[in-house]
DNA sequence: CGCGCGGTTGACAATGATCAAAAAAGGTGG
DNA sequence: CCACCTTTTTTGATCATTGTCAACCGCGCG
């Protein structure tokens, strides 16, 4: 593969990321040597379609998971980020259905597909944690198609930011501050509308008092009305909870 | 739970079902028992919010998993069928994020989570036929994405159904003979559009010539077609392969 | 310095959501 | 078996959200 590898890393850390909190009695003299893989922002992790022989633990950065169609149009499938799992798609068929690109300077533990069993056989704590992590992966696709049946632009923009403020509280930062590490195109390919659209549900957010947006940074200034945002499935209107008011475009 | 609780079922069945299909040395007396439940159409199998107890591995019927948002609009997430997992996005969190609702009458093995570790470790044939399944749940999240992604409906519908068709291929059985156990309804929720546009994809597909529907009987007249329409990323035009020309709404 | 890329905004056409209504299918009880 | 009801599906008409084309700006990089 084309990421460079560097010295093993520690075990411990792994298991930590996976979210197997359970510190295990056993003896840190037998953990075994997981390769750490570096990648520079821009770089194509796993290649669609390429042999599936590792499956990958983001340990730091973030990733865009992808698949691009004949005509070039990339469609941005999923977001990873630290104690994700990748690459475990590609085991039911042998090689990668997707590729995962890294957003920004990032690095994975890499465990190989060959030993994989093995590993897990031995290291139960290892087992658990990859099952936490896939029932992860898998509920969080279902999130993502929450976020792409909302009809209203602005509402899946909404669910969008609050699901990444959820990923960053999740990781004990702060909910408020987003610092966005992919393109609005990418934002939009998730979101399955074109990019100016995203970047008018932006603004449109922000005009709303929501947001203050700054390029890619973005600071969530009413995280429980964009939660309003978020409920509404039909159009903007809330029918159920009090109604966040139409936008009133280009009410000064 | 609710579902009916029969006699256990032949562990071989199970492997079978999850794509493990290495016949196993093992001697088959020492197969555990799985129990099996028995769900009328219609009956919910799990329950959004429930304690997770059990992952289910469908054996017959049909399945849709949805949540329903607290406007009491249902958003379809996927569809499943035999050999399928269901609720192992629970296991992260304790309970189902979702719901599984059987469209006919439909048999599932139900894993105890509170033995699957132990299940896994006694049984690595299961174990292995476990991590493929959930491999191919992962993939196929991905190819839900990637249907509702399209920008025209009537390619969401074809997308819809080429996968469909795809399903019924992995099963041996016609894959130009398809029939939908869900509705209209759902199938819009899982797409991300109004019933009414289903409906109307229907018959604009059907007058290209490359469907003929009977309500929820489809046949697929032009696969080939069918797979054309899916590749268009943007419009209805193809800019790749070649044209399959717009419909020319309303040409006789 | 010029170029390309990412982001924003505007204008316009159109796809699809919504409202409305009717036809068809399925289920129930007599 | 039929009447009657409900649910599902289809079709029509209207309007607005959003895709598309286009121009512009700011920034980083070669």
């Amino acid at each position: 593969m084309m990421p460079t590898i560097t010295a093993p890393a520690p075990f411990q850390e792994l298991l930590r990321l996976l979210g197997s909190d359970a510190p295990r009695p056993g003896a840190p003299e037998s953990d075994p040597s997981v390769p750490l893989w570096r990648l520079r922002a821009g770089a194509p992790m796993t290649h669609e379609g390429m042999p599936a022989d590792f499956i990958q633990v983001v340990r730091s950065g973030s990733f865009k998971c992808q698949r691009v169609a004949e005509d070039g149009y990339e469609q941005v499938l999923s977001f990873a980020g630290p104690g994700d799992v990748l690459g475990f798609d590609g085991l039911c068929r042998g090689h990668y259905p997707t590729s995962a690109v890294a957003l920004e300077d990032s690095t994975v533990f890499a465990l190989p597909l060959r030993e994989l069993d093995r590993l897990r056989q031995q290291h139960p704590a290892l087992d658990r944690g990859l099952q936490q992590a896939l029932s992860r992966q898998l509920a969080r696709a279902g999130e993502v198609a929450e976020m792409m049946a909302a009809v209203a632009a602005e509402v899946r923009l909404a669910r969008f930011l609050v699901w990444l403020s959820g990923c960053m509280a999740a990781r004990g930062q702060s909910p408020r501050r987003l610092h966005l590490r992919m393109s609005r195109r990418d934002i939009a390919s998730l979101l399955g509308v074109a990019h100016e659209t995203v970047s008018r549900s932006f603004t449109a957010l922000a005009e709303l008092g929501l947001l203050r947006v700054d390029n890619r940074d973005v600071e969530i200034l009413d995280l429980d009305g964009l939660r309003q945002c978020t409920r509404s499935t039909r159009g903007f209107l809330d029918s159920a909870g009090r109604a966040p008011a139409r936008p009133e475009r280009l009410a000064a």
